[in-house]
DNA sequence: ACAATTATTGAATGCTTATTCAAAAATAAA
DNA sequence: TTTATTTTTGAATAAGCATTCAATAATTGT
């Protein structure tokens, strides 16, 4: 009963998102996000509340986006440590135009964890989730005896988290290709080849 | 001839630097510049011009500070790849409160870099600074024998400067320091120890 | 057809922002 | 002491910001 809504939430929702993630969260106005979004102000706060609410969503959207395709990769059947290369080597072969945007989640982490509480547990959340990930498959790896018994996985989860937070933000520097992929090479030099193919 | 200023331009320019430092560069109004540098708008605008060249000029004070420091501890006498693992361990005994305040270049590649040519060119003149130094480094020890001949130092030189990146977002994330210890271990792993000491 | 309900609209709100400027204060030269 | 020069002050400005709301439009149940 009443009248009914003449948008999509989650196209909405999507769109809003896509400008967080290109322009930050304070550099977003409302006015960004009316023509974004394609509707009008009552219709942002009627749906999703104030814009830090609606940016509170657009990082958890993103980041349930994010997160289950770097489950699907990572557990993917076959050799684990293949899959954290595949992993890698996906991270550099992204399409050029989204390699300045970076990742919203570690945007978020430089530009708003330290003061935003809620943000911050949000972005906090995500990383674990893919810290936690890497640490499966690289128990995996050791149960497969790809990666020594004696290796500290732990440390390794934390090193690949780590390891793809910066190759996020050098890619934003306008790095060349060609240097992405030298890092990722050194990266993933800390895992013991499965098969020797070509390289170093 | 004149009225003399009442103020050391250095010191308002240092202030400046560590609002900017902390709270970002939108989030930072020219209210809180005023009260941080203890100056009045029209002083401020007299000195430095607008808040993007003051911003600029801050940015630009902290890449001198950064890049001389990297370069004092990496251009140490002694064992150059002893002066990178004290590059790396420094970073992880920085003081528990800057923690939260990462990098401010690192932080102005996330924030601005991707929307302002002028900034851009700041940052990743320092970002080259750096890694330039790596690779200076990582030559000396080539030369020396700690690092073995046929190294690609050229991709070993990315590789800890994005590992660096990396540190730094890890540490804006709340990481306990034992986590930021266990990622520095890895890292470090990619170089030949110089002496057989502890961990593996 | 009417009443009740709910979404849409976009102008209006009041607050914050960066920036300017005229007046006042301090200094140095004449 | 007066004049010229330069800095300081802080109120004033105008533009931009997030947010609200009364009017309007669309829909459903009676």
């Amino acid at each position: 009963m009443g009248r009914q809504f003449e948008f999509n939430r989650d196209e909405t929702l999507t769109k809003a998102m896509e400008v967080f993630w290109q322009k930050g969260y304070k550099a977003t106005s409302m006015k960004d996000l009316i023509e974004e979004m394609g509707i009008q102000p009552g219709s942002i706060y009627n749906t999703f509340g104030d814009k830090h609410s609606l940016f509170i969503e657009s990082i958890k959207h993103y980041g349930q986006v994010v997160t289950s395709n770097a489950l699907k990769i990572l557990n993917a059947p076959g050799s684990p440590s293949e899959n954290i290369k595949k992993f890698f080597y996906e991270m550099v072969n992204r399409p050029a135009g989204k390699k300045s945007m970076g990742c919203l989640i570690v945007n978020t982490v430089v530009e708003l964890a330290p003061h935003d509480k809620e943000a911050a547990e949000v972005v906090n959340g995500v990383l674990k989730s893919i810290e936690n990930a890497f640490f499966k498959c690289l128990k995996k790896a050791q149960d497969l005896g790809e990666v020594s018994s004696d290796a500290n996985i732990s440390a390794l989860a934390s090193y690949f988290s780590s390891s793809t937070h910066g190759l996020l933000v050098t890619c934003k520097s306008e790095a060349p290709k060609k240097q992405m992929q030298d890092i990722v090479e050194v990266i993933l030099s800390t895992l013991p080849k499965v098969e020797s193919r070509s390289s170093r």
